[in-house]
DNA sequence: GGGTATGATTACGG
DNA sequence: CCGTAATCATACCC
């Protein structure tokens, strides 16, 4: 039950709400318990009075008012009637465009009264005390780690954050460091983008109603609290919970969007840029690069993680890609070098030309060295290039 | 369409 | 964690 009923339930001497689960050991409700045990009569009958008035008056909802006026009408609840959100919600809103004029006249009596004011901030006194020490300590919870993950991993993907540019600068980074060398797939590419621009639309324009549906809802709960809050102890500090709540409840919601959006691109993603299946074979110059640089190490093919870096930057791949290509080439070179015999040789030749003309170039100070003096076999090759 | 080339992945060992 | 070997899955070429 929610614990603001529960107070008013504790309060109420009609007993209109089952109190099977108040504790024993409030001292305020013992107290109210004290109070409701004077006979009626007495000099407290005026303070029982008014309570048992406002009780009354604010305990049962506009629903149950108009049936009790209007007996012939049967009032249709479609909310629980202890939820001041909702239930309370049903008539409060509205209250005074319609009521029987008994039940204003109810109403304007009580808050005229002279003892009004006082009860009633003794009231709110109660409560705040009471629902403090309650939930006081829970309150502040710690920012959803599952949230922010979402968040991170959106951010990342370019579907939240800055628009247009960014997000699509961050979906190429992400496309080129999956892919291949950046000038192929580009129509797969734009493709990926502009699926990826539809996520991201349909994720803003989701966010953005669930947050104004947020707003309204929450406009909506205070001004019913303000409203009620006239003849009902609602302090401010409740209606700020209640916002709470509610914000609560929205985020769980918005976080459901952002896991959908986040598996949209993850789906998205694997559909395009899984390269194992989208698998594209590097252009002429990058494999030219590889096998130079391979075939002038083949006593120790081996590139240095500097190496590698400087290998993928020429090629425009990844670091790991090169590391694919060697360890496939070492294997596949091993396996039958009589096939890679052709390769080796142009690519032997290749490098000592090009040495020689650097050296050339260097001031013809000293030969050029040759690498090979170990691990893998050396291609032989006969002095007109061929085996 | 089938064979081959090739980039990526996986299992395993040191 | 890196390298090897086997394998997968696709690209490419005839």
């Amino acid at each position: 039950m929610d614990e603001q009923t529960r107070m008013l339930a504790g309060l109420t001497p009609l007993g209109a709400l089952p109190q099977a689960d108040v504790g024993e050991s409030d001292p305020v409700r013992k107290q109210q318990q004290q109070q409701q045990q004077q006979p009626l009569g007495q000099p407290q009958q005026d303070i029982g009075d008014i309570l048992q008035q406002i009780m009354a008056i604010t305990d049962e909802s506009l629903d149950e008012a108009q049936a009790r006026c209007w007996p012939a009408e049967a009032p249709m609840r479609w909310a629980a009637p202890d939820d001041p959100a909702l239930g309370g919600g049903a008539g409060g809103g509205t209250a005074g465009a319609a009521l029987p004029l008994d039940f204003q006249h109810r109403k304007h009596a009580l808050n005229c009264h002279r003892m009004k004011p006082a009860l009633f901030s003794v009231l709110c006194e109660i409560k705040e005390k009471t629902v403090l020490s309650i939930r006081g300590v829970q309150e502040e919870d710690p920012p959803d780690p599952q949230i922010m993950r979402l968040d991170n991993m959106l951010l990342a993907e370019g579907v939240s954050g800055p628009e247009k540019g960014g997000g699509s600068a961050a979906a190429a980074a992400a496309a080129a460091a999956a892919g291949g060398s950046p000038n192929d797939g580009s129509i797969e590419h734009s493709d990926y983008r502009a699926k990826l621009a539809q996520i991201r639309q349909i994720y803003h324009s989701e966010l953005e109603k669930y947050e104004q549906a947020c707003s309204e809802f929450t406009n909506h709960v205070m001004n019913l609290l303000r409203e009620q809050s006239r003849t009902r102890p609602i302090s401010p500090k409740e209606i700020e919970r209640m916002v709470a709540i509610i914000h609560r409840k929205f985020s769980s919601i918005q976080m459901q969007l952002k896991q959908s959006t986040c598996e949209a691109v993850m789906i998205l993603r694997s559909r395009f840029l899984d390269a194992r299946r989208k698998r594209r074979n590097f252009n002429k110059q990058a494999t030219e690069v590889l096998n130079e640089y391979f075939y002038s190490h083949l006593s120790n093919p081996y590139p240095s993680e500097e190496a590698k870096e400087e290998l993928a930057k020429k090629c425009g791949i990844t670091v790991s890609q090169v590391s694919n290509w060697f360890g496939n080439k070492r294997i596949r070179y091993k396996k039958n070098i009589g096939k890679f015999q052709e390769e080796a040789n142009l690519y032997a030749v290749k490098t000592a030309v090009d040495a020689a003309n650097v050296s050339a170039q260097a001031s013809q100070a000293n030969s050029p060295a040759t690498p090979n003096s170990g691990g893998y076999p050396a291609p032989c090759y006969t002095p007109d290039g061929r085996l």
